[in-house]
DNA sequence: TTATCGATTGGCCGATCGGTCAATCTTTGA
DNA sequence: TCAAAGATTGACCGATCGGCCAATCGATAA
């Protein structure tokens, strides 16, 4: 039977959910354990007895969101192939996965911020399989061979995380369009695979 | 004649000094007055004397980072001429000023994370006039004309302040070459103007 | 029914926060 | 020479910080 007033989990869950917005909203020392059991609705002794120390609930937040974070890239680097396509798919699968979750945005500008090497060997497991697939597409001609494949990646991750994580300040010098995620996104996959320079 | 034991200028220097490197490095929420003090080698109630508050004392600590950033890119931007070579330098003069002032790749994080607009005029003008530029390499057959001026200077300022916002990250997944930031300046330019396909 | 265990609360702790104020010290101009 | 102005200090303020603890509350198994 389900309890009614009393229910670990679900108060948990409540606390989790505020402290993950407050902590990518405002950052991990701009806020405070009773601002976080303020907006969950519950005491702040309740949230050290569930989570421990501050720090411990950082971290517990911080899981949560990354577990999210790689659920979705494993899903899309399970694709198989290694061609154009699923490059170019890639990035669009990236691009619209930030686009549609501003808070891993964040979580990853403050890991960059404070050097968090959290999430370094989960990424590495990313760009390992990213390069042998990059790898692949070179050796059937496919793709320049002249290139290093993990800077390929590095320079596509960046192109479309910087993109989120100043889009704000974007917006405001190109008068706040409302297309100008699709117009990025365009110019970045011409830039990408062809280039700036006319085609000979 | 020059003040021996008390110098005002000095010591706002050596207060400034500090709070920009504490601030940049830990952020705004994460230092106190104390903190600048210490470092500094004053009592905190004199930050408070010739600063005001401490809101007062980040915003004076940006306006100084900001002006040494805007004076090397503007003088960057003043050489003439709308051709691709001078885009290719813009490219690498921008990476090399990052790369020479950890600093202001930190502040521009803080500044993105924050959403403080403090630049945004500033970047205006920059970004306007990199716009012409690239309208006038178009118009001149230099450039690709199906893309955006504004999107493309967006996408390059992108790549590089993203590179250097994450490099610790990268250099750990990379295993700590000495040379990656020749490696990825030089991937980026071959994709940049040339793109990731082989050329026809 | 009752004993037990976890969930939850309010009160309290020492430390530190940003900020103020009066007093002292140093420099300088009349 | 001396008073005014500015630089600098240490003490102090109320508020809030992270964290701890004893007591209460609610659910559940014996």
């Amino acid at each position: 039977m389900a309890t009614r007033t009393l229910d670990a989990d679900a108060t948990r869950h409540a606390i989790l959910t505020s402290a993950e917005q407050l902590f990518v909203e405002k950052g991990f020392a701009a806020v405070s354990i009773s601002d976080i059991g303020r907006a969950a609705g519950v005491t702040k002794s309740l949230i050290h007895h569930h989570f421990g120390s501050k720090e411990d609930l950082w971290g517990a937040a911080k899981m949560r969101m990354m577990d999210e974070y790689f659920a979705a890239q494993h899903a899309l680097l399970e694709s198989r192939g290694g061609d154009v396509d699923l490059l170019r798919e890639s990035i669009v699968a990236y691009f619209r996965f930030l686009q549609q979750n501003p808070n891993v945005v964040r979580l990853l500008a403050w890991l960059d911020i404070a050097g968090d090497p959290i999430m370094v060997e989960a990424a590495r497991q990313v760009t390992d399989l990213g390069e042998l697939r990059i790898q692949n597409g070179q050796q059937l001609g496919l793709l320049r061979s002249d290139l290093e494949p993990r800077m390929i990646i590095t320079m596509f991750l960046g192109v479309v995380k910087s993109w989120f994580q100043s889009r704000a300040m974007c917006q405001v010098i190109n008068e706040n369009s409302d297309d100008l995620d699709e117009r990025y996104l365009q110019t970045v996959l011409k830039i990408f695979f062809e280039g700036v320079l006319p085609r000979p």
